[in-house]
DNA sequence: GTCTATATCAAGATAGAC
DNA sequence: GTCTATCTTGATATAGAC
């Protein structure tokens, strides 16, 4: 099916580059039009025509955000599927990989996120779902859930940059963790 | 002893009161100078003398919050010495005391921190203090850790309402925690 | 230590030409 | 769909009187 309605290289996409690479280079503070604008090479117009407010390029960079982590989740369900394993825990390795919480951009849209508390509604939303999909596949609710809330809780250290982590520690906890969901998924 | 310095009620502490007024009541983003000269009453040449900068008025605040929290830190040591028990388990306590964070203040200032990465530095060191003298308490130093990381993760989802708990959840996965810090600790 | 008044500026957003 | 130019606002900060 040729996409008739967009013939042009996507503009959109090169503006939420643009504004993912001020965050990442210049920081979350930085975010701002005019910069995405400098950074685009777009004028200020052409940004605006694509996203009319800076909360609807917010939206747009939770929205991407939210399609590339979803896609990675689809990836590890089917991988899972045609290996014939537990198709939980591979959601839960997806969801301990740091790769998405490395650069500066989830925290760039957390800080957002205080001032417009709806903005993370669409990650809200899939968090939920996820977490429903691993305790219903558990034979432990609250172990399963004490598993996520591991991973949660040093994903948000991470991103945060509070506790810090040696790599020994990373592993031993990652053993730990294994070790308690033996016999968790069917 | 009379406090020969400062013979007036402390006007620092009523525009810190109105700062966290403003974040409370009018959210994170609604914190200004002109939000907090408004709510204190004083005049924004009087705020700006004790606050030369916005970024030091978040100090400020930061300051104030971590002083709460280590007095409740120490009158939890103080009582776990009377009763002789494990001082490591009365701080676990605090830490997964949700008074601290039920407030938008903490998101106000989690949101300041991406534009002033060091602004939580206070913050960071007292959580990593706190984690070293439990981990140092433990008898088995990945076990506390995890401990640790599951209140992260539960602490870190209800502040900016990501996973949705009920109180069974709540109830049973703290019944888990004591079960897991059985024998763990002196 | 607190006030009023003002300077300065950055940022979001609009209007209309092309 | 993209551009230039301009408007408007809100916020930080300064200066100096009291």
């Amino acid at each position: 099916m040729p996409d008739s309605q967009s013939p042009k290289p996507n503009t959109r996409e090169a503006i939420l580059d643009a504004a993912e690479a001020v965050v990442t280079e210049e920081g979350a503070g930085r975010l701002t039009i005019d910069a995405v604008v400098a950074r685009s090479g777009f004028s200020k117009g052409g940004v605006l025509y694509h996203f009319p407010s800076k909360i609807a390029l917010l939206e747009g960079m939770v929205a991407r955000l939210m399609g590339t982590i979803e896609h990675d989740l689809e990836a590890a369900e089917t991988a899972a599927q045609q290996a014939g394993e537990p198709v939980a825990s591979h959601l839960l390795r997806v969801i301990a990989d740091k790769r998405h919480l490395e650069s500066d951009l989830p925290v760039a849209l957390l800080a957002a996120s205080a001032e417009q508390p709806h903005l993370l509604d669409p990650a809200r939303a899939l968090n939920q779902r996820l977490w429903e999909r691993i305790r219903d596949a558990s034979s432990d609710p609250i172990q399963a859930l004490i598993l996520l809330l591991v991973i949660d809780g040093m994903s948000f250290n991470d991103l945060i940059k509070f506790k810090q982590f040696s790599d020994e520690d990373r592993a031993a906890v990652k053993a730990r963790l294994i070790a308690m969901s033996k016999d968790l998924f069917q």
